[in-house]
DNA sequence: CTGCAAATGTTATAATGTTGCAAATTTTGC
DNA sequence: GCAAAATTTGCAACATTATAACATTTGCAG
């Protein structure tokens, strides 16, 4: 699993999506998933930018290429990718992104500005430390965290000139 | 701001109730905020558990009294509360919950048992520290902070015989 | 009392997500 | 290869959650 750069700052993001789709391509394979055309192509759409995209965003983008999708379709391709851990549900936004750490056995922890939409998935031993241990404290045994943080990033902080 | 008792375990719940109101008008009375019957009657409702109710939950609850609501009457009440700290939106439920520390400007974080449903509020200065540190690592400015655990609480977790 | 602002009522609609079943495709066992 | 089984997709209807727009009522100040 490679490397990537920063959203926020400019980028090959060509690289992102292709080196997403490599990655998604052998996670499948090791576990004998079948990533068919339209959960492929699922995919690509949501990491064709780093902001979280909503399923009928998807849909719609399904349709303008004369795929005539119905919902289900979309719901399902998502369900796959979420299950293998390719893409995230961004639950304060009721959308999906592309996981960064796609195969890493990681708890994602989300910054989402609020000004350009851009979200980075932090990889934050510290902060899911944090939270086990807050758990822990009450005898509660975390499954699943959703840890969602909205603000403002570092390039709409800076320059007031955002997308 | 009382304290209160862990949901998980018995007890008088009837005083969470009658704190959480009292609370509230003192709040508000301090705010110059209306809290009028219907806002008073949804934040009822919220309390009547520890679990989250949907606001079309509430909107029945209103309809079973001869209250012949529309959901932008719930919706409405539901932003009030919301606005003056009064209950907490559950974002990945689509539920809402009393707040636990009304007044005391805090960052909710949240228990979720997914056998009983009940829902503990934290007050987690250490994971507060923890997000706003590696969101400053990242120069990211944060706003709002969603964090949801779902998970087993300690009252499933010891017997199995749960509500 | 009058006029204004806030709150509520009412109707319709948008946005998000699911169920159930049929048809097509892929895999598997032989 | 080939038929049975399993998975995936198509499709129609529906369920749930949330908002928009505008009319009406209520609370309150002057
Ligand atoms: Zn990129
Ligand atoms: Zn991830
Ligand atoms: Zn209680
Ligand atoms: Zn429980």
């Amino acid at each position: 699993m490679t490397e990537r750069a920063l959203p926020y700052r400019p980028h090959n993001h060509d690289a992102c999506v292709s080196h997403a789709l490599a990655d998604a391509r052998e996670i499948c394979r090791q576990h004998n998933a079948r990533l068919t055309p339209i959960r492929e192509r699922v995919l690509e759409f949501i990491w064709q930018s780093h902001k979280p995209l909503g399923a009928y965003d998807i849909l719609a983008m399904l349709g303008a290429e004369g795929h005539n999708a119905a919902p289900p379709t979309v719901y399902r391709a998502l369900d796959f990718l979420l299950q293998y851990g390719l893409v995230h549900r961004i639950a304060s936004l009721n959308a999906f992104i592309g996981c960064a750490h796609a195969g890493e056995h990681h708890r994602g922890a989300f910054l989402i500005c609020r000004q350009c939409g851009t979200v980075l998935e932090l990889a934050t031993p510290a902060v899911s430390k944090a939270v086990e241990d807050a758990a822990a404290a009450e005898a509660f045994l975390p499954e699943e965290v959703t840890l969602e943080v909205a603000g403002v990033c570092p390039r709409c902080l800076g320059d007031n000139s955002n997308a």
